[in-house]
RNA sequence: GGAGAGAUGGCCGAGUGGACGAAGGCGCUCCCCUGCUAAGGGAGUAUAGGGCUUUAAAACCUUAUCGAGGGUUCGAAUCCCUCUCUCUCCGCCA
């Protein structure tokens, strides 16, 4: 959420910076819905004023032996109006903080001009994919070869775009698992949090998840009027440990690390990625999530990222990192890298974590605060996360960069101690 | 699942219709005193909005918030209803 009193004083800066992300803002309904919510709310507020004076006064009266008739007279008369501002009041609000809801972030000046994503800009390319003397196979050939990854056994259980995995595969998943939230445990300094898979409305609010993006989460059939849905990443109950909070500078930055199913309805990707794990309905993330103060956010983008491609270095996989044009960053964030790990299958580098800059974004929706150690006041955190990695997407990339003529695989060697013979 | 108790500020805890954003204590901050990390004295100490002013803030005025939502009332922390959560006992259980 932007800050309305930013979006008051100066939204016609505003709404340019948001063109940049292809975004109209409507400065007609803004200004139309800030100039009634003024003028309401100062009103109600009187007549909230005005009665509860009269109600003291009535209060003293009473007790001083007085005849309170008169006041109670006056306040009965302003009280059917006083009720008709309030109702008028909560709605016009509830409709300003829906407009307000839908307004994606600013983006961060570093960040390119562009519309999708052919104007993402490549950063820095790390490793050089390896040469083949044998024809590829994708990760999906050679685990149905190895007997190992069953995309038709997932379907009969659940449907499409699940899989079961087997043996070596299945420890594969699990080693990798352990060894990403190894390292950043002990080499990163992240603390490692076990968290709930199943969320309610008000989180999902929290991280930006909703009101607008509800057709692309898993809903649960509660029990009457409740409202869960299954986390889309770990994002969701790790930053909204934050949702009402006011911490001590002492305790920042905040960096935690979460391993979670992910949880996608994939709604409108028909047709896409059909093939293989690249898309699933559920797969595995370790995330990194941060707090800091607001003025060392940027610096934090940088390392969080870092984190994430050490995963990949240790691995030696050769991936680039890519930052995100306007255009193409998702709604919430003031700036986003995607690290995209090279698939020899494809022949081309495919998003395998995305971090991501909120700025205050996510805090001021979620009221995460920190007390600053010289002014006393709360101020808004500045939040961040992204993928350490995709632990499915991963897999795939080992299995397809390490394959052997024979249709196997080598472990990468970082992974040696987590898969003993 | 059954029975009962409860939810108040950073923490403990008082408050069952009016001067209560909330006693008291602890903690914390600042000041004073004190020749030595102890003790004492004083002051301050919730959050989020809005108005006004402003470069911005502070100050000032004002609204809302005592688990959440609704209701009764001129007036609700206090009364009523619904929900959520916590605790105790019983049952069941990975």
């Amino acid at each position: 959420m932007l800050d309305p009193k930013r979006l008051r004083t100066d939204a016609a800066a505003i709404a340019a910076q948001l063109a940049r992300r292809g975004y109209t803002f409507d400065l007609a309904a803004f200004e139309r819905l800030e100039s009634r919510r003024k003028q309401l709310q100062t009103e109600t507020e009187a007549l909230q004023a005005a009665r509860n004076k009269a109600s003291k006064d009535i209060g003293f009266a009473k007790a001083k032996g007085q005849d309170a008739r008169p006041l109670l007279e006056t306040v009965e008369q302003s009280k059917q109006r006083l009720a008709e501002n309030e109702l008028a009041l909560s709605a016009l609000q509830a409709e300003f903080d829906d407009f307000l809801a839908r307004v994606p972030n600013i983006p961060h000046d570093s960040v390119p001009d562009g519309k999708d994503e052919q104007d993402n800009v490549e950063i820095r390319r790390v490793g050089t994919p390896r040469q083949f003397d044998f024809p590829v196979k994708d990760h999906a050939d050679l685990g149905e070869a190895l007997g190992q990854m069953d995309f038709a056994a997932a379907a009969k259980l659940t449907g499409a775009r699940f899989v079961v995995l087997k043996k070596d595969l299945a420890r594969l998943h699990r080693a990798l698992t352990q060894f990403m939230l190894d390292v950043h445990t002990r080499e990163h300094g992240y603390e490692e949090l076990y968290v709930p898979y199943i969320v309610n409305a008000a989180s999902l609010r929290g991280t930006g998840q909703l009101p607008k993006f509800g057709e692309d989460l898993f809903a649960l059939k509660g029990e009457d009027g409740q409202d869960w849905r299954l986390i889309p990443t770990a994002e969701v109950p790790v930053t909204n440990l934050l949702r009402d909070e006011i911490l001590d500078a002492g305790e920042l930055p905040k960096k935690w690390v979460a391993h979670t199913p992910c949880f996608r309805s994939e709604a409108g990707a028909a047709g896409r990625d059909t093939r293989g794990m690249i898309r699933q309905h559920q797969f595995e993330k370790v995330e990194l999530v941060q707090a800091v103060e607001p003025g060392k956010s940027y610096e934090a983008l940088e390392q969080l990222t870092a984190h994430a491609e050490a995963i990949l270095k240790k691995l030696e996989l050769p991936y680039r990192v890519v930052a995100l044009c306007a255009g193409d960053m998702g709604a919430n964030a003031a700036k986003t890298y995607d690290i995209e790990v090279w698939l020899p299958s494809q022949q081309r580098y495919r998003e395998i974590s995305s971090c991501s800059n909120f700025e205050d974004f996510q805090a001021r929706r979620m009221l995460a605060r920190y007390r600053h150690p010289e002014t006393k006041k709360t101020e808004l955190l500045h939040t961040l996360n992204g993928s350490g990695l995709a632990v499915g997407r991963t897999l795939v990339a080992v299995l397809e960069n390490y394959q052997r003529a024979d249709g196997g695989w080598d472990a990468p060697a970082a992974l040696k101690p987590y898969l003993p013979d």
